[in-house]
DNA sequence: GATGAATGAGTATTCATTCAT
DNA sequence: AATGAATGAATACTCATTCAT
């Protein structure tokens, strides 16, 4: 009979959290971040027990939207290396579009307040790629090897692709195409 | 300015750092370091004029070390494909053999307080690697791709090959090959 | 400031806060109380206008109910001291008896939160335990003695006994008539 | 080398503590507590580690002093009668004297942060005061009693006794020796 | 140079009370 | 009346850095 708990404030915080994370890093205030979301200093601890929680609602939520992002339009595919060739497009584009996004996941991705638990419900978001990615490897060298590891150096390409991609954005193409040239050939 | 006299102890408060890092994250205080270090308090920052500047001088040591011993017997070899997985394999060796250094680089890598001059130098100590390196692209077809991209993604395989051998040594050789595989057939 | 209606809530949150207080202390929060009684916490503040006001309405309580305890049979008794030693077997039992509510109210006792109105009212509800100990005085040594004293030393006596009750419960017995002897050979 | 811990600070905190725990209870801020005592926040927690800490040296050094004043002159004195009441009279004396002091302790002596070591020590510091207690009621009815019950008795009467005085000091003589009178013929 | 005591700004979290529903 | 979401002031404790010895 009270006001509800609103789903608006707790997107709000989160987002918050993501642009003052992005500028800040992990040090962050909670004040700073519920100043930014326009509630009050106790409010952040209604919708989040701790910072920890917050931090760790955060990294889960953007690896959500992330994994959406990745796989937009790809089931409109039919071959194995185009799916995988738009996943990977689509992927640079959202990290490029949306730099404090991804800012803020990588200072999540190395925290040790991010939970084996949340980084488990990461890579549950991330299955449908996963999907694609066993196709792409399977018959070629890489098909006894764990898919954890074919993942992990997939992503790790990925990175220092985007990382390529933001420090010399006139050559973005170029890169993105590179980068995925070298990941195929890993695979085939 | 006039440069404090024991080297060593400059030394011990760096290995001390990298120590309690690894174990405590970039937010281990200072008083926690000197102390692990057998110094004062006070007498750190006669070594260091701030926290920031400790990291830093941590970051570049580290990098210089692991380059030293990526590169050691490697000119031994004459092959170049020889003589970049040897420098493979050492890094890899490092990296595993001194978790808690590569802890303390992982937490650095990442962090804002590391500024680009460090990072430079990082590169600066890692020449030898990226001459072979260059060699070994030489001819294939990342021949026209910017060197730093290259060691970018040579880098990211690397990384994500030692987190797989950390969280499964038992098939450590197995891991090492197929990511040496991997990244030579990026080459070629 | 309409009576809300319900005197059973009221009720309820004055045995919670009992509970409560016995088992965090004073600071226990308005809201834990509020959900111990099973009201929501804004609830709490219909029935009582601030955390304070429910304090004194607790110290109140307690010292009516201990009153009516400490006075159970002893009109039925004519000698006097039989009447004072019922009071204070009755008195021992009841804080015995209900070690959550002594305990409650030891720490209301020492607390600035309670006025000296609430005190007052205190004392008036043990106005008929005080007729039977002004009975008992008079003609001794203490006859002189402001009645406010006497009572002062006998509450003392009473509570230093029920500590010795609990903390060695296997010889209640001995203990409160050792009490009882102790604060008749004062009276004569 | 550097600045010795000084014990004249450590004093001048926990002498802060008593006067600003005796005006503002328990909860008063361990900031106000410094700057009473002319120090910064962090130094108070540079002599205690805790708040917790802090409360706990203030509760013995209460105790302590209190039973210094108590037995000051009490030995050369050959009755133990006049001993005990001389020990009794120091006793009020010191604690209408420093009613701050008092209060303090009242604070204290009801906390759930005092430990049992802490009571201990205070029990301690009250050896020589017990001993003169054992010797008077030693041959009287009271002399079977466990000694800590008898003390017990003793502490609330006189914690009566001053209560009776602080509010009616005009009496306080014929309150002391009323007070004492109880007590010795509880014991005889 | 070396020490470690001293500083005080900074931060996560709590909680009495209010108020929209 | 009843609810519980919302508020924001309040508070113990930390820690990089300075400075008296």
């Amino acid at each position: 009979m009270a006001r509800p708990r609103s789903e608006d404030k707790r997107d709000a915080i989160v987002a918050a959290a993501i642009e003052v994370i992005a500028a800040q890093g992990l040090s962050a205030p909670t004040a700073t971040i519920a100043k930014a979301a326009g509630v009050a200093t106790g409010s952040l601890f209604l919708y989040f027990q701790t910072k920890t929680d917050l931090l760790n609602a955060v990294y889960v939520a953007l690896k959500s939207e992330m994994a959406v992002a990745v796989l937009d339009g790809v089931h409109a595919k039919d071959d194995v290396r185009e799916q995988l060739f738009l996943a990977w497009s689509n992927w640079l584009q959202w990290a490029t579009s949306f730099p404090e996004k991804r800012r803020a996941l990588a200072h999540l991705g190395v925290s040790d307040e991010v939970t084996p638990q949340s980084r488990q419900a990461g890579h549950q978001a991330m299955a449908g790629a996963a999907e694609i990615l066993e196709r792409s490897r399977s018959g070629g060298p890489m098909r006894d090897a764990p898919l954890g590891f074919v993942a992990a150096l997939m992503n790790a390409l990925a990175e220092a692709t985007i990382d390529f991609i933001i420090s010399d954005p006139a050559h973005a193409d170029r890169h993105r195409i590179a980068g995925f040239d070298a990941m195929w050939r890993m695979f085939t």
